[in-house]
DNA sequence: GTCAACAATCTTGTATACAAGAAATAGCAT
DNA sequence: ATGCTATTTCTTGTATACAAGATTGTTGAC
């Protein structure tokens, strides 16, 4: 095995949750962790608080860590979390996004719409990513963007998924275009109102999320 | 030094970072704290890790870990996140909220308008995070309410200082009728916008925070 | 056969020893 | 005296040894 840094083994680590190669309730098992990282228990002590913090993980004393996956509760509470923060993005990104800005998520949304025609999942994501990341960063505020990057990326597997689901690509690429609209013209209400039920998970969105668990889980 | 469990030790050390024992810059030793809590490197190293997990501290590899306190940017760009996801919890709470949380909404006021006649600015503190901590509740959302309280700590430092501006007591009483009032009528817009401003640092106010930063900072 | 108690084993938590890199200091040359 | 280099010392990072608690397996009694 080749070397290896001891914060790789936390990226590493949060990365095999996310994938889902870990499950629920699994235990994080420190010997094993070590063999398979080709080090000692110490540095993987170490990445296994930083899955704690983060939640990813929950500690009970002398019993180990233990993969923390997010039930159906959890996943809607976090997707409602992660629309309201988006929609705070998309209302201070409206008064303050530049020009060079607005042209970088058109062109991002022509990349989304050529996805869209081709059917192409990934690039549609891809683009997607993009476009929500520079709203992110347009909001001037790179506490903000952090916190926001930061549950995106938690969430991301699952919005993956989501996005197969029939016609969803296209009403997303919809909701793209009147986001830019907004921000254009600095309609920070309409920006902010837009992004929260673009990203949020109701009715029968909420059911295809659940479904799309239990296919994970097995 | 008594016994100390492995965990407490993170708190204590987060403790002494927000009373500002540590100052902006500090480096946190090892051995010496591992001197000072009667415990091996070992223990601190995974509590120094959870500090540079929250934020709190840096780490520079091989060099140590260093206490990064906010700075006038960075507290500027927090309260406006805070700003932010107190009018989220606003909006949520105003669509959720009990007859029973409205209740002790009004009791928490009754006491934080005693507490401005007399005041009494770390009565009014504690009446004023109750409030706070009540809408956080009933947004519904323990994820929200969790990170809500998360940032709400980590300000709440500063926060205090600002009570003790002149008039700023009764204005932040004064809008805490009228979010309580929003939040009666399902008002969601009214109460998302109240608290936001209520939580927001602008204009003087902004001016104020910093001179209060210089101050810690001696 | 089942249950309980005890023992063996395994895992986590902590301390310590060791390795490697960074900072500080001393020595040397200019 | 000053600047550069080499060596020393100190600190972090990692491995390992040890202690304490939890789990599991076995044995024995009923």
């Amino acid at each position: 095995m080749e070397k290896i840094r001891p914060n790789e083994i936390a990226d590493a680590l949060e990365e095999l949750v996310f994938t889902g190669e870990f499950k629920d309730g699994d235990r994080l098992d420190e010997i094993t962790l070590a063999a398979r990282f080709g080090v000692s228990r110490t540095p993987i002590r170490e990445a296994l608080q930083r899955l704690v913090v983060s939640g990813l993980a929950e500690q009970l004393p002398r019993r180990g860590v233990f993969i923390r996956q997010p039930g159906p509760m959890d996943l809607m509470e976090m997707f409602e979390t992660m629309a309201e923060i988006e929609a705070a993005c998309g209302r201070l990104a409206a008064l303050r996004i530049s020009d060079t800005a607005l042209g970088t998520l058109e062109q991002t949304n022509a990349r989304c719409q050529a996805a869209v025609t081709a059917g192409d999942v990934d690039g549609y994501y891809r683009g997607n990513q993009q476009f929500h990341q520079v709203i992110y960063h347009e909001t001037g505020n790179s506490f903000l963007e952090h916190e926001a990057l930061r549950l995106n990326r938690r969430l991301s597997a699952f919005r993956r998924v989501q996005l197969r689901w029939r016609g969803r690509m296209a009403q997303s690429m919809a909701e793209h275009e009147t986001v830019v609209m907004a921000l254009r013209d600095g309609n920070a209400v309409l920006a902010a109102d837009t992004l929260r039920s673009h990203v949020a998970v109701q009715g029968e969105r909420f059911h295809q999320l659940i479904a799309s668990l239990r296919m994970a889980a097995q």
